[in-house]
DNA sequence: CATCCCATGTAAAAAGTTACATGATTTG
DNA sequence: CAAATCATGTAACTTTTTACATGGGATG
């Protein structure tokens, strides 16, 4: 159900298509939630049917035609008082890499070492992107109305830039550890 | 299958049950990989098929009986494989407080405030207790054979550090945003 | 006296992933 | 000329969650 919620709150932001928010979730929202296309349209028009959202067809030429979704007052509604009443989960992580961090020791140190850089590399990108996008989005902090997109975002740059340091700090360790 | 090398990695470290590989999760993954119990059992039971690991009953008085696992040599042959050859895939985060986060503008900002402060808790419970498990555990940086799970300890500080920080950043944001 | 801990499992339901399907336009 | 982008969807499959099941011992 959360992904609803998400959905949801996405969509108070503006109005938008199912590939836009799709797009939301890969590139503003990868350390928040994560989804496929698949199932960000199977529940959308679960939504609709629900009378959650709304939609329009935009007609196009050259690209596909799109359904725009805009929440309904009763989503917003409902939305409001997941926030507040829903109880709090504990957060769910599925981090490949860190799996195969935690049994570094059947593997070489070079190529423990070679894996690290991997994925500082792939986390660093990810932090100059939101990075860029958050201080040409909000040159200043913004009013009560954006705080949520805001404090997300800077969310993504805190978490990426954690992950960045600590794989340098490994690093050392691996290459300081005896044999 | 990433459930299946996680299983088999800490099975690297010792010999041990279902019911204390589940409690390392909880306690001691929780930022790198959840499970729950009834997908455990069921994943060492079909490795035992496989031949990934081995098992022998323990027989106790007053507790029930227990499986110890111990990993074979084919499956510590096909995790260092996996960690080397598997293509990295990326994160998969689910944090539902991080959805309500996105959307706070639908909801007051004292609301807003209660629940970072709530959050800003259970994570610095997390903080301190895997502090102190990391700080006991290794007085000094181990060498390459616990290397892992030395190093999968640190981010589970540093995560649970940087989310401390971001809740007081937060927090201080939505205190001075305009309405 | 209720709840938690230990310890293992099964079964049903929900959620999530991957592959298939279409097709014009743009980019390298 | 191959691949990516835009845009939506379905179908099969896998993974994950939740509930059910058992039962003694310890804790509050």
């Amino acid at each position: 159900m959360t992904l609803r919620y998400a959905l949801l709150g996405l969509l108070t932001r503006k109005s938008q298509t199912g590939y836009e928010l799709y797009q939301t979730f890969k590139q503003q929202l990868i350390y928040v939630w994560s989804s496929t296309h698949s199932q960000i349209y199977k529940e959308l028009n679960l939504m609709e049917k629900h009378g959650l959202i709304t939609y329009q067809w935009i007609y196009q030429e050259g690209s596909p035609n799109k359904k725009q979704y805009t929440i309904s007052y009763e989503g917003e509604k409902k939305l409001a008082e997941w926030i507040v009443h829903e109880q709090n989960r504990p957060l769910k992580m599925k981090d490949q890499f860190l799996i195969k961090a935690s049994s570094f020791s059947v593997i070489s140190k070079s190529e423990a070492i070679q894996l690290l850089e991997e994925v500082k590399q792939r986390e660093y990108d990810v932090y100059l992107q939101t990075k860029k996008w958050k201080e040409e989005t909000f040159p200043n902090a913004p009013s009560h109305k954006k705080t949520g997109e805001y404090i997300t975002a800077e969310f993504g740059i805190r978490y990426a830039k954690m992950y960045v340091d600590w794989c340098d700090w490994a690093m050392e360790v691996i290459k300081q550890a005896d044999e």
